[in-house]
DNA sequence: GTCTATAAAGGGATAGAC
DNA sequence: GTCTATCCCTTTATAGAC
């Protein structure tokens, strides 16, 4: 059944433009529709509601972030490698869809009851970060990194990480950017990052 | 008139928590009247629309926290002095509205050319940002800090101050903090905030 | 599976009495 | 200034023909 694929797959991706860019309140199922080039029935013979298509583009952007983070931190390499891991393919992933971190972000701090228990399971998979925080401590305790505690460090990264992202369109029109220079920008944090989490190991 | 003065301060007040808490979109002219409690129709009595309230709003926001960049940065102090006067102020400011970062972002991102004059007028007030740039461009070529563009430098800045906040509701699930340890928390990043910093400077 | 037409509810705004 | 009642447009969702 290719056809069936193919407009289930249209949907979704009109509908994640639509969603990412004006939020779920903001977002028109109408819109949606002409994004797909098709009626608004089709979206709910597709997706019973606008509730239950949302829950699926929401599910399918925290599960495309968590594999980033397990497979970043999960790994068997030192403290050091999974952090510039983490920084070089989260950062590939956010040019890729940019608006990734203010759709997450703001419909987790409108609704975190809510949506608390899938970022919770998404991102507690498998114990990764508490794994990860382990061997922190270990390499602190082996002389290798300062002890400032692991959850100053990893808000600290992912802070350098994301938040240009959220100021974009700020930073954009206050250095007078094009989309391009942005890239720019962004690419040259990759090394800034990596530079200043130096300031967390010895040596 | 003290009785005016009251109502219309009720009306904002309440109608803030509203457009912070749900966003343009999502936030209703029948949750900001209760939240007041008042009628409907007094909103429209005041203020004539809901886009008018939310301009109210957005531009009081806007207004603040300019007010804040420009006293910390538009001081006749070194750069060190005059970032961290922002680290704390701004910091301090949002601790005391904490949905302030992500209302702005949010609002901004989503209807950016609507936006960019009011952002572009308050913060490039006075020319205080570039006036900062350029005593940064001085201390670098006396040798007192390292070449890192100012744009960068600024950017890392904000990073560390706002994200926290943005990730609040992350944070706390994920480390399992209450309000109460996350305004610790942050407290503590004053200081780390301050010592990351230092790898701008000499010495 | 796909369309048109329409029901049903939501929500901003106003009229008009007091 | 404040309230009730109501207008009317928007938007989600469904019924039913093809």
């Amino acid at each position: 059944m290719p056809k069936e694929i193919s407009t289930e797959a249209t949907i979704l991706q009109a509908a994640r433009e639509e969603f990412v860019q004006h939020g779920y309140a903001g977002a028109r199922m109408q819109a949606i529709a002409d994004r797909a080039n098709i009626n608004k029935a089709m979206l709910h013979y597709y997706f019973r509601s606008k509730e239950l298509l949302f829950q699926k583009i929401l599910s399918q952007t925290l599960d495309a972030v968590a594999t980033i983070f397990l497979s970043a931190l999960g790994s068997s390499e030192t403290v050091k490698e999974r952090l510039h891991n983490l920084i070089d393919n989260l950062i590939d992933h956010i040019l890729h869809s940019p608006e990734t971190p203010i759709f997450i972000l703001n419909e987790i701090a409108r609704n975190s009851q809510k949506y608390q228990s899938q970022i919770s399971n998404k991102m507690k998979d498998a114990g990764v970060i508490q794994n990860f925080f382990s061997q922190i401590k270990l390499e602190q305790d082996q002389g290798i990194m300062i002890s400032t505690p692991a959850p100053h460090i990893f808000v600290t990264l992912m802070s350098l990480i994301v938040f240009p992202f959220l100021a974009k369109p700020v930073i954009i029109s206050s250095f007078e950017l094009s989309d391009n220079d942005f890239e720019v920008f962004i690419e040259q944090r990759k090394i800034l990052i990596k530079n200043h989490l130096e300031v967390f190991f010895i040596n």
